[in-house]
Formats: C-alpha cells, sequence, structure tokens
DNA sequence: TGTACATCAGTGAACGCGCGTTCACTGATGTAC
DNA sequence: TGTACATCAGTGAACGCGCGTTCACTGATGTAC
C-alpha cells in the first residue's frame, strides 16, 4: 500500500488541518488519534510514520491554525471589520473552523511547550498588528488598546459561546462589536470617534 | 466503615470542594474520579454513594464555584475595586481558587447541560451586578458597558494564563485593568471618569 | 440505659472500554542495473 | 526503456494503561426493644 512521496506529503497536510479543525471543536482530549486519522481518510496505524507522537501533532495543528489565521488578517485594512467579523454570528457558531485562540485557550495552558510556544507567539504578532491598525494615539497607548482589543473580542467570543441562550449570546456579541470596533458611530457618544479605552 | 450522617454530609461536601478545585486546575478531562476521592481523603469506591456519574459531580461543582464567586463579589462596592483584583496577577497565578469561568469556559461548550445551564444563570447575574455598580449612563448603557467589561476581564485572564511569557502577562493584566476597571485615573485621558465604551 | 440487629458509608478488587502506541505485514513506488 | 529488487506509506491486529463504573464486603452508626 506504498503511495508516492507527493501523496504522503499531502497527506500529512491533510492529517494536520484534520487534527487543527477536529482540535478546536472537541478540544485536545476530546478527539482520539483514530478519529483524526479517520477524518483524514486514513487508518490509525499510519500515524506515527508522520508524527512522534499525539503532542507532537496538537503542537503542528496549533501552529497551522495559528498561521491560517494571521493570512485572514492581513486582509483586513480597518480593525473595524476584523473585529465584526471575530465578533460575527458565524465565527461564534463555528469552532471548528474558527479562531484557535478562543477555542483552545483554556485548555493551553496544560498543554506542552510547543503549543503554548506557537500561541505565544501569534498572541505578540496579534497585538502588533492591532497596534498598527489603530490610527490615533501615541504608541503605547495603541499598544493597551490593541491588548484591551484583543481580550475583549476573546472574551467576548468565549462568553458568547459558552453561554445557553442565544439570545444573550447575540447580545452580547453585539455589545462587543460596538465597544471593540475600531470606530464609533452611536449618536451622543460622549467620546465619539475615539478607540475603546483610548484616553493618553 | 461506615460513619455518622453528619460526616457523610462533609465528605459530600469535600468531595464537591475538591472537585471544583481540580477541575479548574486540570480541566474537565484531566482529573479522574480517582484523583478527586483521594483529594478528598477517601478512596474511590464510594464516589457512587454520592453521585450518579462524573457529570453529575461535574454540574455541581461548577454550580458551587460559580456561587463561591457570586459571595465573593458581594464584598466589592466599587467595579473598580473587583477589576484589580480580578486581574491580578496573584488571580492569574491560582486557576485552582480563581473564576470558574475563565478557567473552564472554553471546556464548557463541550459539557453537559447541568454545567452550561450553571454556567448562563451565572453569566447573567454577573451582568446584572455589573450593571448596577456602573453608576453613569442610561440602564441600556450600563448593560452594555457590563458587558464589555465582563467580557474583557475574561478575555485578558485567560489570554495572560495562555501566554508563555510572564512580562507579556503582566503587560495584558495591567492594560485591562486600567481600561476595564471602572475609573479613570490617568492624567490627559481623552475622556477621564468615564468608563469603558461609554458613549450614550 | 443497655443489648441485638439492621443499615449503609466507605473500601478495594474487578470489569470493560477507549485511547495512545507498537508491530508484523502488504503492495505500490522508487531505484539500480 | 525494461526488469528485479529494495524501500517504505499505509494497514489492521494487538498491547498496556487509565479511567468510569460496579460490586461484594466491612464494620461503625443508627434503631428497635
Amino acid at each position: 500500500m506504498r503511495v508516492s512521496r507527493e501523496q504522503a506529503a499531502e497527506n500529512r497536510q491533510r492529517i494536520v488541518e484534520t487534527a487543527s479543525r477536529m482540535f478546536r471543536e472537541h478540544g485536545f482530549d476530546g478527539v482520539g488519534v483514530d478519529a483524526i486519522m479517520n477524518g483524514a481518510g486514513l487508518t490509525h496505524g499510519g500515524f506515527y510514520g508522520h508524527f512522534r507522537s499525539k503532542d507532537d501533532l496538537a503542537a503542528e495543528a496549533m501552529t497551522r491554525a495559528l498561521e491560517r489565521s494571521v493570512e485572514k488578517q492581513r486582509r483586513y485594512t480597518k480593525l473595524n471589520d476584523l473585529v465584526s467579523d471575530y465578533l460575527s454570528g458565524q465565527h461564534c457558531a463555528n469552532r471548528a473552523r474558527g479562531c484557535a485562540l478562543a477555542a483552545l485557550a483554556a485548555d493551553i495552558v496544560r498543554e506542552g511547550e510547543g503549543v503554548r510556544g506557537a500561541l505565544t507567539t501569534y498572541v505578540r504578532g496579534q497585538l502588533d498588528r492591532f497596534t498598527c491598525l489603530l490610527r490615533n494615539g501615541a504608541a503605547a497607548s495603541r499598544r493597551r488598546r490593541a491588548i484591551t482589543t484583543l481580550a475583549g473580542m476573546v472574551g467576548a467570543l468565549t462568553l458568547a459561546r459558552a453561554v445557553d441562550d442565544p439570545a444573550l449570546s447575540e447580545e452580547i456579541l453585539t455589545a462587543a462589536r460596538e465597544a471593540f470596533g475600531g470606530t464609533r458611530r452611536a449618536a451622543g457618544s460622549t467620546n465619539g470617534g475615539t478607540q475603546l479605552g483610548d484616553r493618553h
């Protein structure tokens, strides 16, 4: 049943992609090697030809998911658009294809070095990107706003997903979209036009 | 080896408390019945005299952890104090005794009805409490700020814990403490004295 | 109040299942001539 | 280019371990007289 080197490389890719989706949906402990390999159209026995261990795959799948996330975000030129998409009902409903940070953040503390390292790099990059997208204020201020924006996005998505009641989910997403989006549109604003936490 | 009814009730309590701590530290799948019972000074065999299943205990432990959290928060009269404590380095380092929402939020989506129900009730209560603690603005505006404050707190704590580098953790907590705290102290603020997201 | 028996909280061995991992095997791919 | 052999990606059975759960048993507690 040998397969061409090219095919084998494709298979490996597919395993990583599949794992990345399944981990986001069910958590690291919620999917087995067996399920991942089946999801990739293979049988479990071949797994250790590609990876040293399940943890190894976890680190790689995490890295991949975060890279994808970065690519996707490069498309945005306005923070407001990025935030709106991040806090959309669609993203909330689609854990498997969504932000790995929000899907796995709580689990990550307990994972190995590889996973945490990948995540830390991503958070740093994310903060840099947000800082650039924010227009007004000094660098230090923009950096602080980048932090609170990222925290607000992750927290709001997590809450909206955890909660039982769709109406409450929607309320959370809407409120967060308005507060953490880069632009202010509401009439009668006390700080119209400035970003969240902007005060230096 | 029978034990007085009073003693048995105490034991049950202890199991719930222990589970509540261990789940927060290691996740629902990260601790076994065996470990919980040992942690409570008992052997695993007695478990099913107290609970119908591990899931049952999970729901109860979650409920308990959230009730504790509410009791603790009643002590605060100013949102700023509450936020400062929530986003303290101590809380960040102590998952086992800290906020169950932040410790388990990502896992909760995959848990049973009991756990999710308990959490939803808690989030509603939390938002009501925050809305009360916020002083300025119309009810609807305070409610929205309550949501973004809660989201920001949970997100910032989650990020600070997930990240690999203590300096970055500290930076995240500090920025969030300033942004999501109820009062503004910084000089040169563009919206001094108003709360996060306050604009109606 | 004291005695005799029933109850039942807790014990520890055992069961069954799923999961991560290993391994002998297969047969298509890659390579040497 | 064609043939013969070596390689090795993938298969599926098997192993060992841990975990949730069950159960026969123990002996202190609770209760009836």
